[in-house]
DNA sequence: CTGAAAGCGCTAACAC
DNA sequence: GTGTTAGCGCTTTCAG
């Protein structure tokens, strides 16, 4: 582990100053040709690579940009981290990823540890965070975005979509085929925004169709296959025609529950999702979803961060589509009850 | 954006100096109570969070961990990196993710940026990476471990499991059933030497019970459900009675064509997987495949990094287990051919 | 126990 | 065009 070689052994190989060969690396100023060249010679014979933290340091600004998310296990964060640290990398800066729930005690840490980092910008998914962090980033100077949300008047910007409109699609979809009985399984609401406006979205749409749903009708229940497979009996234990899931992982439990016992779908029961999942454009029946572009939403969170910290403006919002893709799991309402 | 609080704004609040701050912010050296205490209530009133680029350039240390993966989109990465990042985080040290692949042009340049930000340890997927490359990390001092392989003699220090040896026991599961005649749904061999020695072994292993098996019997498709489910019919174009697939994605793949036409699993056909993704459980019929493990592997590769970075000593290679899950998908081969 | 001072590697004025 | 010179914010001897 030999010392590296730094920008002055480049400097002194070259027989120029180090100004000269920060020049060159950056490409800012201009240097003639032939000190160009020699300098671009020293520092391939060296391989010199230059010290990210220093250059850091002596400009103040990084290079970086952060993201924290609640999990890694759920596709639909992978597929946005993916956009976002895609982006991230064609524009020159370093991702740093941090998974931490926002309902945890250790969130405000890692905004904390980002802020140490001096990442140039943060992702960070929802709304739900404590004001205390936004005040720390704001004085930090770090600039940051909300994402998988939108709503005009969060203290950040967001870029994501409404989670409750994109729900009025689904239950449009299915009044019209003449659903009224409904069931919904949903995420945590109480630690999870997303989940809560998604939920909200369901009960209000209904009730604007004039049928009656009860928020105790819906049932809560951590995002994962096994857990929604056992809620999924608690869910239909009504006459209902529909269940509502709360994201694409809740709706293959669901699924699954009910391609195990039997159950029709759509025939007797109409499932639909939320996040279109590589997987659920491809089950038999294929799932009835709504397409959020997750890849997309990341990749414009990182060009957002980007833009607003090179051009010193602040990060502009932005609302993303969302789109109903109707596939097999709903049809027409049955009045096959169960 | 006003100048944030540094440590020497902290000491004058203090009365004391910058080494004094330094010394109470690490834990290091001995301070009195009193002085102590005078510290700890200016860092907070200033809200004063140190600078990690700082830090690093006088420390020659950077604390954060540095991960390059071929893709996110497939949940085995994503679950490795999950152990990857709560160990790393766990031991106070921040990741930086990269998405490349290996066989791309782009995978220098990635290593080269990981170099730049001056990651203490990075993980890279497979051995398959260019000399060049362990070089340069060499030279800068850079630990690294190769993961989601096991090879004794190769150029870094592996963390993973050995491909082919698991290959074995999908074999010996599937040949004690009587299982004679194989397909493979393979993952590019070309640019994957995890795909390739999946292949190897499988290959290998039928050798080894006396079953020809050749290579052009292998069907080698991109990862992804989709392709697989094109890929499957030429896989099963004789009269075989075992696919086996080199991960839980193809094999998903193979499981969704095989219901959609009909076809019964494992009555008619047996289908294996490799990874044991949580999805695979929940099917029905459940897939039969081989837990890698990838949380733990990615936890013990932050640890191993880490160990040798501060210990200063290299990093120490394992080989962790896989294990056979024999599930509903695989049963006794039956002389009902397709 | 605490302070002074010398860098860590790089950039950015400002001279020449 | 190119070199000189201050720092950027932190740690770390070394005195005291």
């Amino acid at each position: 582990m030999s010392k590296l070689p730094t920008q002055n052994d480049v400097a002194r190989l070259a027989g120029v100053s180090t100004a000269t060969v920060s020049r060159v690396v950056n490409g800012r100023g201009i240097v003639s040709p032939t000190i160009h060249d020699r300098v671009v010679q020293a520092i391939d014979t060296l391989q010199y690579v230059p010290n990210a933290g220093a250059r850091a340091l002596a400009m103040q600004r990084s290079g970086t940009l952060g993201a924290i998310i609640p999990t890694l296990n759920n596709a639909i964060f992978a597929e946005g981290i993916n956009g976002f640290e895609r982006v991230a990398q064609q524009l020159g800066y370093s991702l740093i990823l941090s998974v931490s729930d926002p309902s945890s005690d250790w969130h405000a840490e890692q905004v904390r540890k980002m802020i140490e980092r001096g990442v140039d910008g943060l992702l960070l998914v929802g709304n739900d965070h404590d004001q205390e962090v936004f005040e720390r980033l704001d004085k930090a100077g770090v600039r940051c975005v909300c994402t998988w949300a939108f709503d005009e008047h969060a203290r950040a910007p967001n870029i994501g979509f409404d989670n409750a409109t994109a729900m009025y699609s689904v239950i449009d979809h299915l009044v019209e085929q003449g659903h009224r009985h409904f069931g919904m399984l949903a995420g945590m609401t109480a630690t999870n925004d997303r989940a809560r406006h998604r939920v909200e979205g369901v009960i209000a749409r209904l009730n604007h169709h004039g049928i009656a749903f009860e928020a105790r009708r819906v049932v809560e229940v951590e995002y994962s296959i096994a857990q929604s497979r056992k809620a999924f009996w608690q869910a239909i234990d009504n006459d209902i025609t529909a269940l509502v899931c709360g994201n694409d992982v809740l709706a293959y439990g669901a699924w699954l529950e009910a391609q195990a016992m039997g159950l029709d779908v759509p025939e007797q029961l109409s499932i639909t999702g939320f996040d279109d999942l590589a997987l659920s454009a491809e089950l038999t029946p294929a799932l009835t979803t709504i397409q959020v572009g997750a890849d997309i939403m990341g990749a414009e969170a990182a060009r957002a961060l980007i833009a607003a910290t090179e051009q010193q403006t602040s990060v502009v919002g932005k609302c993303l589509p969302t789109r109903l893709v109707a596939r097999e799991s709903t049809g027409p309402a049955n009045v096959v009850h169960l």
